[in-house]
DNA sequence: GTCTATATCCCGATAGAC
DNA sequence: GTCTATCGGGATATAGAC
């Protein structure tokens, strides 16, 4: 059955900008061609031209179809967890698995993203204001793990979300370049430590909870390489 | 008085890499012809291709060129300071002092070639031993000031540095995009959370931490082979 | 809206004079 | 070792047919 010429054109916004994703974060997005993206699209150039204008128009549109996705996606599908400690060790492997290689690919584009915001005043505005929700929603889910259990955070929920972020994604860059470097279990630490979480800052006060540190979950051996 | 010849050639190199600096760090390796590096040092391409035989050689060569400064020297010139926090503070304020564009310009560059090397092994081979190294140095620091301090840190020294220098850089990415967002005081906070210096985590009592696990240092030497 | 063809530009690298 | 001139390639973007 035939396509509308409205559903085809749909269709080419929507490969286009696919095509274009998988692209930029495999290659860079400065090393990928307009040719390059209209092919692996099953167009031409000027199908993108069309309807992005230019390959930075093609550039800020996907960003814009990029609002809620992404990092809300993977705060979201964890809040399952219940410990405090579970829902940051699966917060930090689904960032840093260095087994899946598509965590590997969004956060090499992240970083290019972030390097292009500081001397691209458009695509600051748009990843300021991802940052900035995606900010929000975290602060939410913090707030929530630190009362839920008895902590002490290093600060109060918008800026605690600033420091864990700002942890994990250093700590990504750093497992990136030397993935020995960064076990599963220091970044849990870490994290732990900024949340103030009981067992292993202060552990006069165990009230309820059980401050195990070590013996409990799971526990990956890191794969060195060579 | 004349040049020798080789005093000019030494000349040069150096007014080349100088400029290879400048200009990558403004506008991005990529964004840089290597005749506008020749033009803003005076000479012309051939000069480059004489002495580095590529654009890659000269970025190699540039990288080559800061093994000891930078971090190390940034470290090394606060150690005057007495109070762990007060050392905190004067890291992270000559790293992401937002009134000196230098830091800007640096951390920029930084980042370029972090993203470099994540596709390019020739750049990750340089800057993984230059990170090591680095860690290694701000290892021995931080293994002084916790210990200064009666300080529970999250973890031992060398992982440590890791933790601290991911919040560093994590944070100065943030600060680069929302100036607003991380406040001087929200920096030293978290280093502090990462240091467990007391008084603002374990209030209540400072017991003896936990015996250090590795107190000789093994001088691996960096090997790399291609 | 999409394709083909092409205009225009700039880059990395090389060749050869000096 | 340095400069001048140039080659070959690939990029963005446009023009016009359909």
């Amino acid at each position: 059955m035939s396509q509308t010429q409205q559903e085809r054109k749909a269709e080419t916004r929507a490969r286009l900008l696919a095509a274009a994703a998988g692209l930029f974060a495999d290659q860079g997005i400065d090393a990928v061609s307009v040719d390059a993206v209209a092919e692996s699209a099953g167009r031409t150039s000027g199908a993108v031209y069309a309807h992005f204008g230019s390959k930075q128009g093609l550039l800020l549109a996907l960003l814009d179809s990029w609002k809620d996705s992404v990092l809300t996606v993977l705060l979201a599908e964890v809040a399952v967890t219940k410990s405090p400690r579970g829902q940051l060790a699966a917060v930090w492997e689904n960032l840093a698995d260095t087994t899946n290689d598509d965590s590997g690919r969004w956060s090499l584009l992240e970083h290019e993203l972030w390097l292009r915001a500081a001397r691209d005043p458009e695509v600051a505005d748009v990843i300021r204001v991802r940052n900035a929700e995606a900010r929000r929603f975290s602060a939410r889910q913090l707030a929530g793990w630190t009362t839920a259990s008895n902590a002490r955070p290093a600060a109060e929920p918008e800026q605690l979300a600033v420091l864990v972020k700002a942890l994990l994604t250093g700590l990504a860059m750093q497992r990136h370049l030397e993935p020995g470097a960064v076990t599963d279990a220091l970044a849990v630490q870490g994290l732990a430590a900024l949340l103030g979480l009981p067992g292993d800052v202060a552990p006069s006060k165990p009230s309820t909870t059980k401050p195990t540190i070590r013996s409990n979950h799971t526990d990956e051996e890191p794969h060195h390489e060579h």
